[in-house]
RNA sequence: GGUCUCGUAGCUCAGCAGGAUAGAGCGGUCGCCUCCUAAGCGACAGGCCGUGGGUUCGAAUCCCGCCGGGAUCACCA
C-alpha cells in the first residue's frame, strides 16, 4: 500500500530527530508525531508544520533553535522542503511529486478511495428510523433515518459488517383502543385506501368518544390483551396495520434509499423479556420501589431504571434490554449504535448502565448516538396542535423547487423528473447532515391566528419553503451541481490520451484542491469514529468549492495535450470523489442538471 | 433543585485529542457569462469566541465557578 504523505512527513521527521539527538529521550515516534503534524493557517506557510515547542523540555533548547538544527539537516527535498519560522518546522510539499502521487492513489482506488478493510470481520448493528405503527412518517423521524442511514454506509465503506435495525414501535395499549375504533367506526375499504392517516383518524376518534363514554376505554384494553393472548381476529387486525403502515413507510425509504436488515421492535421481545427479568432478580438487582420493580442506579448518581410496573406489565427499558442481549447473541455485535433524538439520553445510560451490572462486557460497546431536536417556528413538533410538517409534503416541496429551476436553466434536459427528484432530496438530506448531529433543526415558519369552526383561536403553522428550502451556496444542490459541472467537462474531454503532465497541477488551487482531496480517508475514519456523517458533509462541500474555485483560474481542456491530461484526471478524480462522498451521505450525484 | 447538553459575525454553523493573523454559507452592498454548466466565482462590510478565574511557552479549544438557552428526572415510548 501506498504511504500517503503526511505518514511519510511524519516518519522522515522521526527519523531525523533521532540522528540529530541519538541520546535524548522522549522523542516522538512517527506515530505520535503524524498526530502532532499541524496545518498552518495560510498555505504560503506551508502544507504541514511541526511546532517544536514541546521539544524543548527533553532537548533543553529553544523551539526556533530546534527548528532550524531539524530544517539544517533535512535532505529528503523530493517530499518536501522545510522552513523554519518561529519555532515551527514548517513542509512545503514537493508540489509536483506530491500531484503525481496523490494522482495515482486516486486513480488506482477510483469510487473506493477512501475505502478500507479496517472493519473486516467486525459487526456494528445501527438501530434507526425505528418508526411508530399508525404514524405518518414527518419532518422529526428524518434525522434518525438520515443519520443512521449515513453511518450504515460509512461503516460499510470501512469493511465492517453492518446490521440495519427498525426497532418498531408496534407494541402498547394504544393499538388495543385502535381496534377498538376499527371495530366500531372503521372499514377495510377506507383503511386500506386512506392508510396511515385513517389510522389516524379512527385513533382521534377514539379519544374524542372515551372522553363521553368511559367504557371505551375498557374495551381498548380489552383489545390489546387480545393481541397479547394471540386472538386470532385481534392479531389479523394488528398485523394489517402493521402491514399498512410499514408499506407507507417503505415509500418513502424508496425516496431516501434507505434500507433495513431488521424490523424486529418492541412486540417482537414480548416473550424475550421473562429470561432479562429472572436474571435481574437472580443477580439481585431488582428491588421494590413504591409498588415497582427497579433496578437502583443511585451510586451512578441516576434515577431508578423501571423494569415493572405496579401490575407487573414491563417498560422500555425492559424492552431495550431484552433487545440488546438479544443482538449481541444473534449478531455478536463489536458495537451497537441507537440513533435516538438526545431527550432519551437518560433512558439509554441507565439502560447501558444495568446491562453492565449484569455482567455484560459488551455494554460499553453501546453507543447512544444522539441527535438534536426538530421544531417548527420555535416550536416543538404536535400532530394534534398542528405544529408538523409530513416528510412527504416537505420531499415533494423541495422536487418541486428543483424541477422549477431545472425548467429554467436546462429545459431540454433528459429525464428531468427524476433529476429533479435527485437534486430535492439531496437537498433535504444535505440540510439534515450539514451541521453536528447534537444540533437542534428548526424549519422557518409563518404563523397564522384563526378561529375553528367549534370558534377556539387556534394557530396554524405553514412552513415558510422559501427559507426552507435554499439551494444556493452551502447545500446539497451546490455539491450535485459541482459534480454535474465535472461530468460535463469530462464528456467534452474524451478522447485525451497523452501521458499526463502533472506539472500542470502544480498552481495553488489544484494544490489545494488535492490537499483537500488526500484528507478524505482521514476525514471518513474519523466520521466513524464520531458517528459524525456532518464531517463527510463538509469535506464533501469543501473539495467541491475548491474544484469551482479551479475551475474559474485555470481553462482544463486547454493548452498542451500532456497538461490537459493532468487536468482532465483531475477533474475525473474530484467528480469520483464528490459521488463517492455524497454516496456516504445518502445522496446521489446526477449527471446533469 | 439533580443530571445531560448547547452558548463563536445580523442569521445558520465550522474550528474544540491546546499551536502562528478565528473561518464558511445565508442575508446586505458592489463586481464577473463573445470562453469547459452563473444552482457558479470574486470584492467589501460584519467578532472582547457568554463571563470570571486557573493550567500552559501558548487557550475559542483543557479544568473550576458563574450567567443564559434547551432536554430530562417513576410506572408513556
Amino acid at each position: 500500500m501506498r504511504m500517503d504523505m503526511k505518514t511519510r512527513i511524519a516518519n522522515l521527521t522521526s527519523a531525523a530527530m533521532k540522528a540529530l539527538w541519538p541520546e535524548a529521550e522522549g522523542l516522538p515516534a512517527p506515530e505520535e508525531l503524524r498526530s502532532l503534524l499541524a496545518v498552518p493557517p495560510d498555505p504560503a506557510m506551508g502544507d504541514y508544520a511541526f511546532p517544536c515547542f514541546r521539544l524543548a523540555k527533553s532537548l533543553r533548547m529553544a523551539p526556533p533553535k530546534i527548528a532550524e538544527a531539524l530544517c539544517a539537516g533535512w535532505t529528503h527535498t523530493e517530499t518536501a522542503s522545510v522552513q523554519p519560522v518561529n519555532g515551527y518546522m514548517n513542509f512545503f510539499l514537493n508540489r509536483e511529486n506530491f500531484a503525481r502521487e496523490t494522482m495515482a492513489e486516486l486513480m488506482e482506488k477510483g469510487e473506493r478511495f477512501g475505502a478500507s478493510d479496517m472493519g473486516a470481520g467486525k459487526t456494528v448493528c445501527l438501530d434507526y428510523s425505528s418508526i411508530n405503527i399508525a404514524k405518518r412518517f414527518h419532518i422529526g423521524h428524518l434525522s434518525t433515518t438520515v443519520l443512521g442511514n449515513s453511518l450504515k454506509r460509512i461503516y460499510d465503506f470501512l469493511g465492517y459488517r453492518t446490521v440495519g435495525i427498525n426497532h418498531l414501535g408496534d407494541w402498547g395499549t394504544q393499538f388495543g383502543k385502535m381496534i377498538c375504533a376499527y371495530k366500531r367506526w372503521g372499514d377495510r375499504e377506507t383503511v386500506e385506501k386512506g392508510g396511515v392517516d385513517e389510522m389516524t383518524r379512527l385513533y382521534v376518534r377514539f379519544g374524542v368518544e372515551a372522553k363521553k363514554d368511559p367504557t371505551l376505554e375498557d374495551e381498548g384494553r380489552a383489545w390489546f390483551k387480545k393481541i397479547e393472548d394471540g386472538d386470532p381476529e385481534a392479531l389479523e387486525i394488528f398485523h394489517w396495520f402493521k402491514d399498512v403502515t410499514l408499506k407507507d413507510a417503505m415509500r418513502v425509504y424508496d425516496i431516501l434509499d434507505v434500507h433495513f436488515d431488521s424490523y424486529a421492535g418492541e412486540s417482537f421481545y414480548n416473550d424475550k423479556m421473562q429470561p432479562v427479568i429472572d436474571e435481574l432478580r437472580a443477580k439481585n438487582l431488582l428491588t421494590q420501589s413504591e409498588g415497582a420493580w427497579v433496578v437502583d442506579l443511585s451510586e451512578d448518581k441516576m434515577p431508578p431504571c423501571l423494569i415493572l410496573k405496579k401490575d407487573g406489565a414491563t417498560l422500555y427499558a425492559t424492552r431495550d434490554l431484552a433487545a440488546a442481549k438479544y443482538r449481541q447473541d444473534t449478531y455478536h455485535f463489536d458495537k451497537c449504535l441507537y440513533v435516538v433524538a438526545y431527550q432519551q439520553d437518560l433512558h439509554f445510560r441507565q439502560v447501558f448502565r444495568v446491562l453492565e451490572k449484569m455482567g455484560c462486557p459488551w455494554a460499553k460497546d453501546c453507543v447512544h448516538v444522539a441527535f438534536g431536536m426538530v421544531s417548527l417556528g420555535g416550536e416543538a413538533l404536535s400532530t394534534r396542535d398542528g405544529v408538523i410538517v409530513y416528510l412527504d409534503d416537505l420531499l415533494n416541496e423541495a422536487i418541486a423547487k428543483a424541477a422549477g429551476i431545472i425548467e429554467e436553466k436546462s429545459p431540454n434536459l433528459e429525464n428531468k423528473a427524476e433529476i429533479a427528484r435527485q437534486i430535492g432530496v439531496g437537498a433535504v438530506v444535505y440540510t439534515t447532515l450539514s451541521n453536528n448531529r447534537i444540533k437542534d433543526i428548526d424549519y422557518p415558519c409563518d404563523k397564522e391566528e384563526y378561529t375553528d369552526e367549534d370558534g377556539v383561536p387556534r394557530t396554524r403553522y405553514q412552513i415558510n419553503w422559501e427559507m426552507a428550502l435554499n439551494f444556493d451556496g452551502e447545500t446539497g444542490p451546490y455539491v450535485q451541481y459541482t459534480h454535474a459541472r465535472c461530468r460535463s467537462v469530462l464528456r467534452k474531454a474524451e478522447g485525451v490520451s497523452a501521458s499526463p503532465d502533472w506539472r500542470a497541477l502544480t498552481n495553488d488551487e489544484a494544490q489545494h484542491l488535492l490537499r483537500l482531496m488526500s484528507r478524505f480517508p482521514d476525514v471518513v475514519k474519523e466520521a466513524a469514529d464520531k458517528y459524525e456523517p456532518s464531517m463527510i458533509t463538509r469535506a464533501v462541500t469543501d473539495i467541491a468549492q475548491a474544484f469551482n474555485k479551479y475551475y474559474y483560474e485555470h481553462r482544463i481542456l486547454d493548452g498542451e495535450p500532456e497538461a490537459v491530461a493532468a487536468k482532465v484526471a483531475l477533474t475525473a478524480a474530484t467528480a469520483s470523489l464528490i459521488r463517492t462522498g455524497l454516496w456516504l451521505i445518502g445522496i446521489e450525484a446526477p449527471e446533469r442538471m
